[in-house]
DNA sequence: CTTGGTTTTGTATACGTATTCAAACAGGTT
DNA sequence: AACCTGTTTGAATACGTATACAAAACCAAG
């Protein structure tokens, strides 16, 4: 019932010491002597006293909060994401202050501003659509910025990535291997550096191999566009005996399209694959072939980087991509081996 | 380059007028003259300036930061739920700053303590696990709790979650007119009060038809957990007609196992109803009938009772419970009418 | 012009903590 | 006991902003 504001200088004068005593016993590295601890800890303890972080930050300059850019969660990518993201980067004494920045048409400055306001001490982007203006935005400020699932030209930015390119190549010697010459692709959103290396990646493995690509449509990274894009493709006389799909969240609704509009069996009538290791990729209606995203290794990345940027303002930015296997699994034929 | 700490002493000094006056500008409701309000406009747009929200929380005792914690992001119910809050409070001018509670394990006061440290408004509690004491914590401390998603015997705790009673009642009725006698339940973990509540409305409804529960297994809110419970209700002799499962994550492996481990058609052998109405339930792989909780309403409703204690510090508890359509697909024998 | 009331402004202070600086102290050497 | 060195300590100040208070400016009415 007490008014529960207990500050420093409550402790201080509990414990008999000055308010800079209490703040050095909180401060790790500081010098406090062992008997100004014990008692400091002592009275800290009886009033429930704890740093105020805010406050804190005032004179650190830190403010142990990391921005998340983050456009959209229905890709069960990103929940997955995010959970490992928070919970490593709080083990490493940061929180994560989520910013949405759903629709696009969304003023850029407004949401950088926002969070800027918030004194963050590092921003991840791993928003679709304006990641790229908010990031240089934001660096622009001077605060560290990691690209998480994404990357840019601008090569003075930290990103990390699968390794796209690699990926998309690792699908087209698959599909080929496995006897196909009719292979579509559908795309995702054609603006992101995402779908462009895979696009790249799977297109170059594809010629290496002779092949050409068959036929292509537009699925812009969302459930319903990927459907129709499943349609356009398949409704022709001459269709694809394989889809690569340039994300798992696509080509769910690109399977059961095939299943159930087209009555098409998988993997006897039409080979399908995806990109990213979604969970839903392994659950047994789909059981989808997939190049794996590996998460741990991109966050830990991700975090490491983030945290190099703090320490030292300017460390130099990196371009991380890595490699991920492709899960071999139901829904493409495999090839003899 | 220039060094980008601009402060509202920088911008009065521009301005030619007192820090007072810039900070006035910025404060929604003081009284500066238009005259001052143009200079300093002007000023702080030449330098950039906006005002620090980390110092200003310092003397308003607002931080604008709501915690949110929270379990797993594996249900997708929980992403969307997620997305949606985190959207809405922006439009508030509030934010999100995330707390993983993975493990129940790990010590309720180290995360409480991490949360008070930042200042939160208000503390939203979708954690499975330790939801209860932490909010009892935290609202001991004096900031203002909301439960989403699950609810509290104390009813001191304000909450927000759908009509699980009813909704579970609803399924009962459902079934039975369904023409299912041999019903079996696949239970959640038995400490939420989701899972209590589903079951105990679920129940009633079956005794009010005369019906008793066929059989009942442990599925834990898991998909794991969820496709042992299936295997051990479908590996007997007597196999139940129909299944509620407790929340769609567990139906879906659910329905995997039925399918693809025990060759079972749905609807045809065995009906599965399930609850959330999480976004794959619509899919058609799995064409989910399940009783919608209406994410929209409770997401409302949570920032409205946040927002609430946190204008008026001893705004009384409320505890919403928001019906739910049950939403008829495919999984289910449809009633004739 | 005064006067009285209202609005606007600047000065000073507060918010809760970290840190500089100089004073106080401890401990060992001669 | 006197000296030096290295560690602890408290007083003072800084961080960036909001606000209580009093001085100043304004404005309408007398």
């Amino acid at each position: 019932m007490s008014s529960n504001r207990v500050t420093s200088i409550d402790v201080a004068k509990l414990a008999g010491v000055s308010q800079a005593a209490v703040s050095r016993v909180f401060t790790p590295g500081a010098s406090v002597s062992p008997r100004i601890v014990e008692k400091v800890r002592l009275a800290a303890d009886r009033l429930g006293y704890r740093p105020n972080r805010l406050a804190r930050s005032l004179n650190t300059g830190r403010s142990g909060i990391i921005g998340l850019a983050i456009g959209y969660l229905e890709n069960q990518f990103y929940p997955e994401l995010l959970q490992q993201l928070s919970a490593s980067l709080q083990t490493n004494g940061y929180h994560v202050l989520v910013f949405m920045t759903g629709n696009p048409d969304e003023d850029v400055d407004k949401v950088v501003a926002e969070i800027l306001d918030y004194q963050v001490d590092g921003l991840i982007a791993a928003s679709v659509g304006m990641s790229s203006q908010l990031a240089r935005r934001a660096q622009a400020a001077g605060v560290p910025v990691v690209l998480l699932n994404r990357s840019q030209d601008d090569s003075t930015m930290s990103s990390v990535t699968s390794d796209n390119h690699a990926g998309g190549r690792k699908v087209a010697d698959f599909l080929v291997a496995g006897g196909h010459r009719r292979i579509g692709y559908i795309a995702g959103w054609e603006s992101a550096s995402t779908q462009r290396d895979r696009e790249a990646g799977f297109r170059e493995g594809l010629a290496a191999h002779g092949v050409g690509l068959w036929a292509r449509a537009r699925g812009e990274f969302e459930r319903e566009a990927a459907a129709d894009a499943a349609r356009e493709l398949f409704s022709t006389g001459n269709r694809p005996d394989a889809v690569f799909v340039a994300n798992d969240h696509m080509a769910f609704p690109v399977m059961d399209v095939l299943r159930h509009e087209f009555g098409l069996r998988i993997p006897q009538d039409v080979s399908v694959v995806g990109y990213d290791d979604a969970p839903p990729a392994n659950w047994p209606s789909y059981d989808l072939t997939t190049v794996r995203q590996d998460r741990p290794s991109m966050v830990a990345a991700c975090v490491k980087i983030i945290l190099a940027g703090i320490e030292n303002r300017d460390s130099p930015p990196q371009r991380i991509a890595i490699d991920g296997p492709i899960v071999i699994r139901g829904s493409a034929r495999i090839p003899p081996r």
